[in-house]
DNA sequence: CTGAAAATGATTGACGTCAATCATTTTATG
DNA sequence: CATAAAATGATTGACGTCAATCATTTTCAG
């Protein structure tokens, strides 16, 4: 079964293949009549560009760039390895990956690295969004010039973006909620949520979702939110401190992204451990969560993440609409982690 | 950055480009020195075939057939549908995909329907795979035909077989245990399990997966199995029967494949509902779960497992390795579902 | 009707690869 | 050294598309 191709159209719509390429390209020199002829032809045969002919022809190759937060984050590093191995893999689509580093938590950073972006740099960029005004009109700059922006992650408030993936944080909330309401099921609980910053919209929305599930389990009390800036130090000394004051803390959910200082304060811990639930499966959290000290893991699959972008940013470029698939939380068990287990106990 | 091609190959070896095509292709009448040089160069360029090219100068398309069970199961039908849709989407890529029903549960008619494809009839197979000496025999017959086999969903025992796509079974049923065992956390408890035939060895490794955990739970009881051979009228007189003389079961796995007649006895009940965890996310549990008759579906992703089987065909077909990627056991709660949602309580 | 502008068509070479065919060169054998 | 076989090289057209260029036809305006 053959694909139509462009002189199938010429020919059924009468005319030339010069002017059905002028139509479909539009080149201009064809007049009205002709134009309504190629295309309903076009629609007719169901006719789609070849678009691998065409970058052959074209020598085309997808230029995109990644902007992606730099730092100790295990998340964002299998992030950054995720966009530099795909990127490398997809070198037969003409497809070049170019990952570049900005300072993590500093919307301002990216939007002066995205000012330097010259017209015809790139064909497109895909960032990690955040609350920003700065940001959002660089993101529009760029748009201007024509070159896309994709966000990854979290969001801007522009519409100048093209596309946006990532998971919705209040549906990650929510999760979080359920899986703490399912493991207070028989008992009564207190609940410490941790986040890095109540700024980040992200964060906000994912402890909107947990407060909106709880207020609906009876016997669960949230506890007021410890922010910890995504700073180690912060987390160590103060989680340490409202669980020797408030040993009755039955449940421990940490928004933010940071988790290592936290996962050594459960592994000191004696007695009785909290239910824990956190974010992104990174090395450190896995081993946590094989290990036991944690109990939940909700992750956003950095590596669907990067290859959904990847085709957005292509469809993009290639003047098609890019599907919106999406991200949902993925909940982590113990038993449910991908790649070989740690523990032997299962082939 | 363009890719090498063969005439960089060609010039880099020192020999024309029709030495270096005869040795790519193993065309023959190549002298071993001029081989070795040509494969010096291929390594030393990582120069790769433009597949697109070439099969534009082949006019190559890829031939696929997926033998899928019919039957009322929403699963099936999912994966139906995805093969389906997901074959229409990637015209472009030259694939089409021929969709062949053929019995449930029924090895030998899959092996007979496989027994009537002749060389040459198309490129690649994929099958929802069973226990059965004969189809594993049509699975070698074919392999010896050079028509590969790819399983999905369920795997079968022949060497010959291509590549599996599915997800781990045992994993899938201690991930059950997990969330059972989350959910009788400071309570006793007594579970019942569900499932389709014991004789199906997916339904033995989830019941042995669940009974791996719940052993290391304390307090929780599994109960015999109850099996209904994927019959709702077994499933309605049977579990109704066993939940009317047990009133004390706090939990229910099932672990089959049709779940819509208990979702019916779950709907009806009155009293406190045990905690339920089902498999396969199809419009029917979906609505259990959103509604709270479910508490957790487990589910293998049948959109993800058919654009796996698309890819691993195609690199088949290609002459490369295919990419084994897993498909982890994905929980599905009432706040992570994908898609529109049914409640209205969040965006 | 004539001349100019617009529309249309024809042609060509390119992209990287495939595959066939024929010409030329190199190697092996007697 | 002569001949035959093997190895190598050159050429060509194809695939579907792009893009440029020039030729021809059609349309419009005076």
């Amino acid at each position: 079964m053959r694909n139509p191709t462009l002189h199938d159209v010429a020919r059924a719509a009468g005319v030339s293949y010069s002017t059905a390429d002028r139509v479909l390209n539009q080149r201009g020199g064809v007049a009205e009549k002709s134009i309504l002829r190629v295309q309903h032809a076009i629609q007719e045969l169901g006719y789609r560009r070849d678009i691998h002919a065409a970058n052959l022809s074209r020598r085309r190759s997808y230029r995109f760039r990644f902007y992606l937060p730099q730092g100790d984050h295990g998340f964002f590093s299998v992030l950054r390895d995720a966009a530099q191995d795909q990127g490398r893999a997809r070198a037969l689509d003409r497809i070049n990956v170019d990952v570049h580093d900005v300072p993590a938590l500093d919307a301002d950073a990216l939007a002066i690295e995205l000012a330097s972006i010259a017209e015809g740099d790139c064909d497109c960029v895909a960032i990690v969004g955040a609350d920003s005004d700065r940001l959002g009109a660089a993101v529009a700059r760029l748009a201007g010039l024509g070159i896309a922006v994709v966000t990854l992650v979290s969001d801007v408030e522009s519409h100048a973006r093209a596309a946006y993936i990532g998971i919705n944080n209040i549906a990650a909330g929510r999760t979080a909620g359920r899986l703490i309401g399912l493991a207070h099921t028989a008992r009564y609980g207190r609940i410490l949520p941790i986040l890095g910053k109540l700024g980040v919209r992200d964060h906000r929305e994912r402890l909107r979702g947990v407060s909106d599930v709880l207020a609906g389990v009876g016997g669960i009390s949230l506890l007021p939110a410890l922010e910890v800036m995504d700073r180690p130090d912060r987390m160590l000394e103060h989680v340490g401190k409202v669980l020797t004051m408030d040993p009755d803390i039955t449940g421990i959910y940490s928004i933010g992204a940071g988790n290592r200082a936290l996962i050594r304060i459960l592994g000191e811990m004696g007695g009785a451990r909290p239910f824990v639930v956190l974010h992104e499966l990174s090395p450190h959290s896995r081993v946590a969560l094989e290990g036991g000290l944690v109990d939940a893991v909700i992750d956003q699959k950095p590596a669907e993440e990067i290859a959904q972008a990847l085709d957005a940013m292509k469809a993009i470029v290639d003047g098609e609409v890019p599907i919106q698939a999406e991200i949902t939380p993925t909940i982590y068990l113990k038993d449910n982690l991908p790649g070989p287990t740690g523990d032997g106990e299962h082939a």
